[in-house]
DNA sequence: TCGCATTTGTACGTATGTATC
DNA sequence: GGATACATACGTACAAATGCG
């Protein structure tokens, strides 16, 4: 099931990502949107909201829609970002460090929103970006809702196989962000030396159900990371 | 002019904070909140919309509404950044460093896409919360928006003067994050040593018409400042 | 300065689809 | 399977901001 205003939303930002509107900057209007896609001014306004939200166009009241340009070569939009390889396609690459079944402790248990003892899959893996590393990053899947994993499976992209071959449909992602120092081992992985920066995420993904089925924490290269939000006011 | 949906969201979101559905977490229908306010049901939803946008609550379809309990305790909500102040209010103290008047150079002039030579306001300050230093901040207000800024108000929200005096309005914050070592400066000024961890951010601030009104960088203190970025999927 | 056309924003109504319970 | 509740999609009318003559 596809929905009208997230096919026009997914064709709009089609032209302004293959240059359609580089000249201008200036959208056309609602009711060309409307003509040119054939559906109702509510449709129209919908997929423009989804775009706003993203970041790539802004409206103004009485004059028009247009472009955002903001884009910061190489920074990664909090907005949608739904992994590393979506973004960065090939470009990534991962090492698995560690792989296990583990019984979910207390800690674990507290932030899977699980009981205690529920099996887990605790991954450790370096992920490289164009060969050079990018992240360090320890996860903990809930194995109630992601029953399959394997060596193989999460060398690649575990959100790419939860959603496609799983089917499960990925709701919310809370993410806190924040600084602090590289211990000795995440400093080797990364090429850095201990106790420099890192910037830090911890992530609390859940289905749209609102089940959590994955935290884990991500341990970046302060000198490759860079994260964009770009914020409405309203 | 106040619109309808505002006034909704801000009453269920008053609602929500003042714990009306800790017991439950879960929400009155539409349906209920429509016979409530006296709206109609696509006022109901955009207002919902909002609270969605903000991070504190998500729908199921067919089931409901439910509170998303995902608030870290002192933690910046990107969501709805609009200041220091904003969030914690009196509990917020400043230090100027530098203020002067200056014509902008080319780096300047990039940032804010002005003319070199325009009239920039130059701010250095060191923001405190509970009297403890939070952000080493570099500010650059174009004066040809901002007309007048003075020491005094500089030492309190400059946001809230832009807003409440200025009678101007802030439509978007283009926010980059990464983190970085501290300088000499930044690490005396805000009790940590040079080369530790800062949570750094560089924003472009822009009124509703998209004019640039400010660029700055927030030196972070790595141990005091956490951000959540709320993600829906969609 | 004023007025009008254009364009987006707000608000209402209705019908139908789809997921949950 | 039926009732409930949210999601999508169509329509209309008027308000408010912008831009041009």
């Amino acid at each position: 099931m596809i929905s009208k205003y997230k096919t026009v939303a997914d064709s709009i930002e089609n032209d302004i990502q293959s240059g359609v509107y580089n000249d201008v900057d200036k959208l056309p209007t609602e009711d060309d949107l409307i003509s040119t896609f054939q559906v109702s001014r509510n449709t129209i306004r919908k997929a423009i909201e989804i775009l706003v939200k993203k970041g790539l166009v802004f409206s103004i009241q009485g004059s028009g829609l247009f472009v955002r340009r903001s884009s910061c070569e190489g920074c990664v939009n909090l907005e949608n970002f739904h992994g590393l390889t979506a973004i960065f396609k090939d470009n990534v690459s991962s090492k698995v460090i560690d792989f296990q079944q583990i019984p979910a402790n207390e800690w674990v248990a507290s932030k899977l929103n699980c009981s205690v003892g529920t099996p887990i899959y605790y991954i450790e893996r370096v992920r490289y970006l164009n060969k050079k590393p990018y992240v360090y990053e320890y996860s903990y899947y809930n194995k109630e809702i992601i029953p399959y994993l394997s060596k193989e499976l999460i060398a690649g992209s575990i959100y790419h196989y939860i959603q496609e071959d799983l089917r499960l449909q990925i709701g919310y992602v809370d993410r806190i962000i924040f600084a602090d120092k590289l211990t000795s081992k995440q400093a080797i992985a990364l090429d850095l030396n201990e106790g420099d920066p890192a910037l830090v995420t911890h992530n609390l993904a859940m289905l749209k159900s609102g089940v959590v089925f994955d935290y884990s924490i991500d341990i970046h290269h302060y000198k490759e990371t860079k994260f964009l939000k770009l914020a409405n006011f309203f």
